[in-house]
DNA sequence: GGGCGCATGTAATGAGTTACATGATTGA
DNA sequence: TCAATCATGTAACTCATTACATGCGCCC
Protein backbone atom coordinates (compact mmCIF):
# COMPACT_ATOMS: atom_id res chain seq x y z
CA UNK A 1 0.00 0.00 0.00
CA UNK A 2 2.50 2.33 0.76
CA UNK A 3 4.47 1.05 -1.90
CA UNK A 4 2.47 1.99 -4.54
CA UNK A 5 1.90 5.18 -2.73
CA UNK A 6 5.74 5.84 -3.55
CA UNK A 7 5.97 4.67 -6.66
CA UNK A 8 3.40 6.62 -7.89
CA UNK A 9 4.45 9.74 -6.56
CA UNK A 10 8.00 9.28 -7.42
CA UNK A 11 6.33 8.71 -11.35
CA UNK A 12 4.09 12.20 -10.75
CA UNK A 13 6.93 13.75 -10.45
CA UNK A 14 8.72 12.46 -13.21
CA UNK A 15 8.33 9.29 -15.32
CA UNK A 16 10.86 7.19 -15.41
CA UNK A 17 11.54 3.65 -15.54
CA UNK A 18 12.04 0.94 -13.10
CA UNK A 19 16.12 0.86 -12.43
CA UNK A 20 16.01 4.23 -11.40
CA UNK A 21 12.86 4.15 -9.14
CA UNK A 22 14.53 1.51 -7.45
CA UNK A 23 17.73 3.06 -6.81
CA UNK A 24 15.57 6.47 -5.62
CA UNK A 25 13.94 4.00 -2.84
CA UNK A 26 16.84 2.25 -2.23
CA UNK A 27 18.84 5.83 -1.10
CA UNK A 28 16.88 8.44 -0.02
CA UNK A 29 13.38 6.24 0.47
CA UNK A 30 15.02 3.71 2.73
CA UNK A 31 13.52 4.98 5.64
CA UNK A 32 10.11 4.19 4.17
CA UNK A 33 10.84 0.77 2.96
CA UNK A 34 12.64 -1.74 1.34
CA UNK A 35 11.76 -2.54 -2.04
CA UNK A 36 13.48 -4.96 -3.96
CA UNK A 37 14.22 -4.57 -7.62
CA UNK A 38 12.03 -7.98 -8.54
CA UNK A 39 9.05 -6.40 -6.47
CA UNK A 40 9.64 -2.98 -7.60
CA UNK A 41 9.19 -4.63 -10.82
CA UNK A 42 6.23 -7.25 -10.42
CA UNK A 43 4.48 -3.99 -8.66
CA UNK A 44 4.59 -1.77 -12.14
CA UNK A 45 3.24 -4.09 -13.75
CA UNK A 46 0.47 -4.26 -11.64
CA UNK A 47 0.47 -0.77 -11.48
CA UNK A 48 -0.17 -0.85 -15.46
CA UNK A 49 -2.54 -3.21 -15.83
CA UNK A 50 -4.91 -1.33 -13.13
CA UNK A 51 -4.59 1.56 -15.37
CA UNK A 52 -2.14 4.05 -12.49
CA UNK A 53 0.49 3.75 -14.86
CA UNK A 54 1.48 3.78 -18.80
CA UNK A 55 4.47 1.95 -20.13
CA UNK A 56 6.36 3.10 -23.12
CA UNK A 57 9.77 1.78 -24.95
CA UNK A 58 12.15 3.83 -25.33
CA UNK A 59 15.55 3.17 -26.76
CA UNK A 60 18.42 4.90 -26.10
CA UNK A 61 21.35 4.35 -28.74
CA UNK A 62 21.35 1.09 -29.55
CA UNK A 63 20.95 0.04 -25.57
CA UNK A 64 18.18 -2.70 -24.53
CA UNK A 65 15.38 -0.63 -24.40
CA UNK A 66 13.65 0.57 -21.27
CA UNK A 67 10.24 0.64 -20.44
CA UNK A 68 9.27 4.44 -18.97
CA UNK A 69 6.22 4.48 -16.40
CA UNK A 70 3.87 7.67 -16.78
CA UNK A 71 1.50 8.18 -14.21
CA UNK A 72 -2.67 8.49 -15.44
CA UNK A 73 -5.07 10.66 -14.32
CA UNK A 74 -6.68 7.98 -13.13
CA UNK A 75 -3.02 7.21 -11.12
CA UNK A 76 -3.07 10.51 -10.25
CA UNK A 77 -6.52 9.94 -8.27
CA UNK A 78 -5.20 6.74 -6.84
CA UNK A 79 -2.29 8.63 -5.61
CA UNK A 80 -4.20 11.38 -3.91
CA UNK A 81 -6.22 8.72 -1.97
CA UNK A 82 -3.59 6.85 -1.04
CA UNK A 83 -1.81 10.15 0.23
CA UNK A 84 -4.35 10.80 2.54
CA UNK A 85 -5.01 7.93 4.40
CA UNK A 86 -1.32 7.59 4.43
CA UNK A 87 -1.03 11.34 6.23
CA UNK A 88 -4.26 11.20 8.46
CA UNK A 89 -2.82 8.11 10.37
CA UNK A 90 -0.28 7.47 12.37
CA UNK A 91 1.26 4.10 11.77
CA UNK A 92 3.57 2.28 14.13
CA UNK A 93 6.97 1.32 12.78
CA UNK A 94 8.62 -1.67 14.35
CA UNK A 95 12.12 -2.14 15.72
CA UNK A 96 13.22 -5.55 15.46
CA UNK A 97 16.58 -4.74 16.88
CA UNK A 98 14.62 -3.92 20.38
CA UNK A 99 13.29 -7.23 20.62
CA UNK A 100 17.45 -8.07 22.52
CA UNK A 101 16.55 -5.08 24.76
CA UNK A 102 14.12 -7.09 26.65
CA UNK A 103 17.07 -9.69 27.86
CA UNK A 104 20.34 -7.39 28.08
CA UNK A 105 20.14 -8.83 31.89
CA UNK A 106 21.01 -12.15 30.78
CA UNK A 107 24.19 -11.47 29.63
CA UNK A 108 27.53 -10.51 31.64
CA UNK A 109 27.50 -6.48 32.24
CA UNK A 110 30.83 -6.72 30.05
CA UNK A 111 29.69 -8.06 27.07
CA UNK A 112 26.14 -6.37 27.11
CA UNK A 113 28.65 -2.94 27.17
CA UNK A 114 30.74 -4.45 24.26
CA UNK A 115 27.65 -5.43 22.34
CA UNK A 116 26.29 -2.66 22.55
CA UNK A 117 29.22 -0.52 21.82
CA UNK A 118 29.36 -2.44 18.51
CA UNK A 119 25.63 -1.88 17.84
CA UNK A 120 26.00 2.45 18.55
CA UNK A 121 29.32 2.11 15.78
CA UNK A 122 26.91 0.05 13.29
CA UNK A 123 24.08 2.23 13.71
CA UNK A 124 26.30 5.86 13.37
CA UNK A 125 27.53 4.00 10.05
CA UNK A 126 23.98 4.28 9.25
CA UNK A 127 23.64 7.12 10.25
CA UNK A 128 26.65 8.85 8.28
CA UNK A 129 25.00 7.61 5.08
CA UNK A 130 21.59 9.53 5.43
CA UNK A 131 24.29 12.78 6.30
CA UNK A 132 26.20 11.64 3.17
CA UNK A 133 23.02 12.10 0.62
CA UNK A 134 21.82 14.90 3.11
CA UNK A 135 22.61 17.82 0.78
CA UNK A 136 20.36 17.33 -2.12
CA UNK A 137 17.52 14.81 -1.32
CA UNK A 138 15.36 15.88 -4.03
CA UNK A 139 12.53 13.25 -3.80
CA UNK A 140 12.54 13.16 -0.25
CA UNK A 141 13.54 15.80 2.22
CA UNK A 142 11.19 15.69 4.65
CA UNK A 143 11.50 11.75 4.75
CA UNK A 144 15.16 12.36 5.55
CA UNK A 145 14.94 14.93 8.08
CA UNK A 146 11.98 12.39 9.76
CA UNK A 147 14.34 9.87 9.73
CA UNK A 148 17.84 11.97 11.42
CA UNK A 149 15.39 12.63 13.99
CA UNK A 150 14.35 9.10 14.64
CA UNK A 151 18.17 7.93 14.29
CA UNK A 152 19.09 10.92 16.69
CA UNK A 153 16.51 9.20 19.05
CA UNK A 154 18.16 5.81 18.93
CA UNK A 155 21.83 7.19 19.20
CA UNK A 156 20.60 9.09 22.59
CA UNK A 157 18.68 6.68 24.03
CA UNK A 158 21.49 4.07 23.68
CA UNK A 159 23.73 6.14 25.41
CA UNK A 160 22.13 6.72 27.96
CA UNK A 161 21.08 2.71 28.54
CA UNK A 162 24.45 2.29 28.58
CA UNK A 163 25.34 4.84 31.05
CA UNK A 164 22.66 4.79 33.21
CA UNK A 165 21.47 0.73 33.32
CA UNK A 166 25.40 -0.69 32.76
CA UNK A 167 27.26 0.72 34.81
CA UNK A 168 30.32 2.59 33.52
CA UNK A 169 33.61 0.72 32.44
CA UNK A 170 36.88 2.11 30.97
CA UNK A 171 36.18 0.04 27.81
CA UNK A 172 34.87 3.02 25.53
CA UNK A 173 36.99 5.51 26.50
CA UNK B 1 14.66 -14.27 13.52
CA UNK B 2 13.95 -11.92 15.94
CA UNK B 3 10.68 -13.62 16.60
CA UNK B 4 12.76 -16.43 17.68
CA UNK B 5 14.44 -14.48 19.99
CA UNK B 6 11.30 -13.26 21.74
CA UNK B 7 9.77 -16.88 21.72
CA UNK B 8 12.47 -18.35 23.51
CA UNK B 9 13.67 -15.49 25.89
CA UNK B 10 10.00 -15.68 26.71
CA UNK B 11 10.10 -18.76 27.82
CA UNK B 12 13.51 -18.21 29.29
CA UNK B 13 12.17 -16.53 31.93
CA UNK B 14 9.17 -18.86 32.36
CA UNK B 15 7.46 -21.84 30.63
CA UNK B 16 3.96 -20.84 29.18
CA UNK B 17 1.50 -21.80 26.35
CA UNK B 18 0.88 -20.11 23.11
CA UNK B 19 -2.26 -17.94 23.78
CA UNK B 20 -0.56 -16.38 26.57
CA UNK B 21 2.75 -15.86 25.07
CA UNK B 22 1.14 -14.04 21.86
CA UNK B 23 -0.69 -11.56 24.12
CA UNK B 24 2.46 -10.53 26.05
CA UNK B 25 4.27 -9.80 22.34
CA UNK B 26 0.87 -7.94 21.22
CA UNK B 27 0.95 -5.84 24.20
CA UNK B 28 4.53 -5.19 25.94
CA UNK B 29 6.57 -6.18 22.69
CA UNK B 30 4.49 -4.25 20.33
CA UNK B 31 7.52 -2.54 19.14
CA UNK B 32 9.45 -4.92 17.94
CA UNK B 33 7.34 -7.10 15.96
CA UNK B 34 3.54 -7.83 15.34
CA UNK B 35 2.76 -11.09 15.95
CA UNK B 36 -0.11 -13.19 14.89
CA UNK B 37 -1.60 -16.31 16.48
CA UNK B 38 -1.47 -18.74 13.57
CA UNK B 39 2.74 -17.43 12.96
CA UNK B 40 2.98 -18.47 16.63
CA UNK B 41 1.86 -21.65 16.62
CA UNK B 42 3.71 -22.58 13.51
CA UNK B 43 6.68 -20.59 14.88
CA UNK B 44 6.07 -22.91 18.13
CA UNK B 45 5.72 -25.75 16.27
CA UNK B 46 8.99 -25.27 14.22
CA UNK B 47 11.46 -24.61 17.42
CA UNK B 48 9.55 -28.09 18.72
CA UNK B 49 10.39 -29.84 16.20
CA UNK B 50 14.11 -27.99 16.31
CA UNK B 51 14.33 -29.06 19.96
CA UNK B 52 14.91 -26.09 21.13
CA UNK B 53 11.73 -25.95 23.12
CA UNK B 54 9.69 -29.31 24.74
CA UNK B 55 5.65 -29.43 24.55
CA UNK B 56 3.74 -31.02 27.30
CA UNK B 57 -0.05 -31.36 27.42
CA UNK B 58 -1.84 -29.79 30.40
CA UNK B 59 -5.28 -29.69 31.66
CA UNK B 60 -6.92 -27.15 34.05
CA UNK B 61 -10.00 -28.95 35.37
CA UNK B 62 -11.78 -29.77 32.25
CA UNK B 63 -11.00 -27.50 30.39
CA UNK B 64 -9.28 -28.58 26.70
CA UNK B 65 -5.76 -29.21 27.33
CA UNK B 66 -3.20 -26.32 26.59
CA UNK B 67 0.47 -27.13 25.26
CA UNK B 68 3.34 -25.57 27.64
CA UNK B 69 6.36 -24.69 25.92
CA UNK B 70 9.62 -25.25 27.87
CA UNK B 71 13.35 -23.76 26.82
CA UNK B 72 15.71 -26.94 26.30
CA UNK B 73 19.57 -26.59 26.84
CA UNK B 74 19.76 -26.48 23.09
CA UNK B 75 17.29 -23.51 23.26
CA UNK B 76 19.34 -21.97 25.60
CA UNK B 77 22.00 -21.92 23.10
CA UNK B 78 20.05 -20.83 20.21
CA UNK B 79 18.88 -17.87 22.54
CA UNK B 80 22.03 -16.77 23.44
CA UNK B 81 23.42 -16.57 20.06
CA UNK B 82 20.12 -14.69 18.56
CA UNK B 83 20.82 -12.40 21.67
CA UNK B 84 24.57 -11.74 20.82
CA UNK B 85 23.93 -10.77 17.15
CA UNK B 86 20.80 -9.13 17.70
CA UNK B 87 22.59 -7.04 20.47
CA UNK B 88 25.98 -6.56 18.44
CA UNK B 89 24.35 -5.27 15.36
CA UNK B 90 21.50 -1.96 14.60
CA UNK B 91 18.95 -3.12 12.35
CA UNK B 92 17.20 0.03 10.96
CA UNK B 93 13.61 0.24 11.47
CA UNK B 94 11.07 1.18 8.71
CA UNK B 95 8.62 3.99 8.69
CA UNK B 96 6.12 2.87 6.58
CA UNK B 97 3.99 5.78 7.35
CA UNK B 98 6.68 8.23 6.22
CA UNK B 99 6.28 7.93 2.67
CA UNK B 100 3.60 10.04 2.32
CA UNK B 101 5.80 13.07 4.24
CA UNK B 102 7.60 12.83 0.76
CA UNK B 103 5.00 14.16 -0.97
CA UNK B 104 3.10 16.55 1.66
CA UNK B 105 3.19 19.75 -0.75
CA UNK B 106 1.13 18.16 -2.94
CA UNK B 107 -2.37 18.85 -0.70
CA UNK B 108 -3.30 22.33 -0.06
CA UNK B 109 -1.89 23.43 3.11
CA UNK B 110 -4.87 23.58 5.06
CA UNK B 111 -5.79 20.28 4.36
CA UNK B 112 -2.44 18.96 4.92
CA UNK B 113 -2.30 20.65 8.26
CA UNK B 114 -5.82 18.50 9.15
CA UNK B 115 -4.66 15.74 7.64
CA UNK B 116 -1.27 15.95 10.28
CA UNK B 117 -3.15 16.80 13.17
CA UNK B 118 -5.37 13.70 12.87
CA UNK B 119 -1.89 11.86 12.49
CA UNK B 120 -1.10 13.58 16.02
CA UNK B 121 -4.03 12.33 17.49
CA UNK B 122 -3.86 9.32 15.79
CA UNK B 123 -0.51 8.99 17.27
CA UNK B 124 -1.24 10.08 21.06
CA UNK B 125 -3.79 7.66 21.45
CA UNK B 126 -1.24 4.85 20.27
CA UNK B 127 0.99 6.70 22.78
CA UNK B 128 -1.16 6.35 25.65
CA UNK B 129 -1.72 2.71 25.39
CA UNK B 130 2.23 2.02 25.97
CA UNK B 131 1.96 5.03 29.10
CA UNK B 132 -0.96 2.84 30.44
CA UNK B 133 0.31 -0.47 30.79
CA UNK B 134 3.83 1.36 31.29
CA UNK B 135 4.15 0.63 35.23
CA UNK B 136 4.37 -3.15 34.94
CA UNK B 137 5.76 -4.37 31.64
CA UNK B 138 7.67 -7.14 33.67
CA UNK B 139 8.95 -9.09 30.35
CA UNK B 140 10.00 -5.77 28.84
CA UNK B 141 10.83 -2.63 30.42
CA UNK B 142 13.27 -2.29 28.01
CA UNK B 143 11.48 -2.36 25.16
CA UNK B 144 8.59 -0.14 26.43
CA UNK B 145 11.58 2.53 27.65
CA UNK B 146 12.80 1.86 24.03
CA UNK B 147 9.53 2.62 21.90
CA UNK B 148 8.63 5.71 24.49
CA UNK B 149 11.51 7.28 23.22
CA UNK B 150 10.58 7.06 19.86
CA UNK B 151 7.74 8.08 19.89
CA UNK B 152 8.13 11.29 21.80
CA UNK B 153 10.56 11.79 18.79
CA UNK B 154 8.14 11.36 16.29
CA UNK B 155 5.69 13.79 18.28
CA UNK B 156 8.25 16.18 18.49
CA UNK B 157 8.98 16.10 15.06
CA UNK B 158 5.46 16.03 13.87
CA UNK B 159 4.62 18.94 15.69
CA UNK B 160 7.47 21.10 14.47
CA UNK B 161 6.68 20.11 10.75
CA UNK B 162 3.55 21.23 11.53
CA UNK B 163 4.99 24.43 12.63
CA UNK B 164 7.54 25.28 10.87
CA UNK B 165 7.07 23.86 6.84
CA UNK B 166 3.16 24.36 6.92
CA UNK B 167 2.98 27.57 8.46
CA UNK B 168 0.67 28.53 11.12
CA UNK B 169 -2.69 28.32 11.39
CA UNK B 170 -5.49 28.82 13.52
CA UNK B 171 -7.18 25.16 13.22
CA UNK B 172 -5.32 23.65 16.24
CA UNK B 173 -5.76 25.92 19.36
C1' DG C 1 39.25 -8.87 -23.08
C1' DG C 2 37.20 -8.81 -18.57
C1' DG C 3 34.54 -6.96 -15.06
C1' DC C 4 31.28 -3.69 -13.47
C1' DG C 5 27.05 -1.09 -13.94
C1' DC C 6 22.74 -0.56 -16.43
C1' DA C 7 18.28 -2.74 -17.29
C1' DT C 8 14.89 -6.25 -17.24
C1' DG C 9 12.77 -10.09 -16.10
C1' DT C 10 11.34 -15.40 -14.48
C1' DA C 11 10.88 -19.19 -11.28
C1' DA C 12 11.07 -21.30 -6.93
C1' DT C 13 10.46 -20.64 -2.39
C1' DG C 14 9.13 -18.99 1.80
C1' DA C 15 7.08 -16.25 5.21
C1' DG C 16 3.06 -14.41 7.16
C1' DT C 17 -1.79 -13.13 6.97
C1' DT C 18 -6.81 -13.84 6.61
C1' DA C 19 -10.48 -16.47 6.98
C1' DC C 20 -12.29 -20.43 8.65
C1' DA C 21 -13.27 -24.07 12.11
C1' DT C 22 -13.74 -25.95 16.73
C1' DG C 23 -14.95 -26.23 21.49
C1' DA C 24 -15.06 -25.22 26.45
C1' DT C 25 -15.64 -21.74 30.25
C1' DT C 26 -17.27 -17.56 32.36
C1' DG C 27 -20.16 -13.88 33.32
C1' DA C 28 -24.15 -10.89 32.11
C1' DT D 1 -28.93 -18.36 26.91
C1' DC D 2 -25.89 -15.47 24.57
C1' DA D 3 -21.69 -13.20 23.97
C1' DA D 4 -16.97 -12.82 25.05
C1' DT D 5 -12.70 -14.84 26.27
C1' DC D 6 -9.66 -18.71 26.39
C1' DA D 7 -7.16 -21.93 23.42
C1' DT D 8 -5.71 -24.23 19.35
C1' DG D 9 -5.26 -25.14 14.90
C1' DT D 10 -5.90 -25.70 9.27
C1' DA D 11 -6.14 -24.09 4.55
C1' DA D 12 -5.94 -20.80 1.01
C1' DC D 13 -3.83 -16.99 -0.41
C1' DT D 14 -0.91 -12.97 -0.93
C1' DC D 15 3.14 -10.86 -0.82
C1' DA D 16 7.97 -10.54 -1.14
C1' DT D 17 12.50 -12.46 -1.39
C1' DT D 18 16.37 -15.13 -3.37
C1' DA D 19 18.46 -17.09 -6.92
C1' DC D 20 18.81 -17.42 -11.55
C1' DA D 21 19.16 -15.77 -16.42
C1' DT D 22 20.06 -12.45 -20.03
C1' DG D 23 22.38 -8.89 -22.65
C1' DC D 24 24.34 -4.37 -23.82
C1' DG D 25 27.74 -0.56 -22.92
C1' DC D 26 31.62 1.45 -20.75
C1' DC D 27 36.02 1.76 -18.78
C1' DC D 28 40.50 -0.09 -17.60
Amino acid sequence: MDRELLLLGILRREAMHGYRLVEIIETELRACTDLKKPTAYFLLGKLARAGLVTRTRTRDGKRPPKWVYRLTPKGEETFQALLRKNLGAFMPPKFPGSAGLAFVDVLPPEEARHLLAQRIASLEAYASQAEALGNAAEHAEQVVSHERAHLRAELAWLKDHLNKRLGRAGSTA
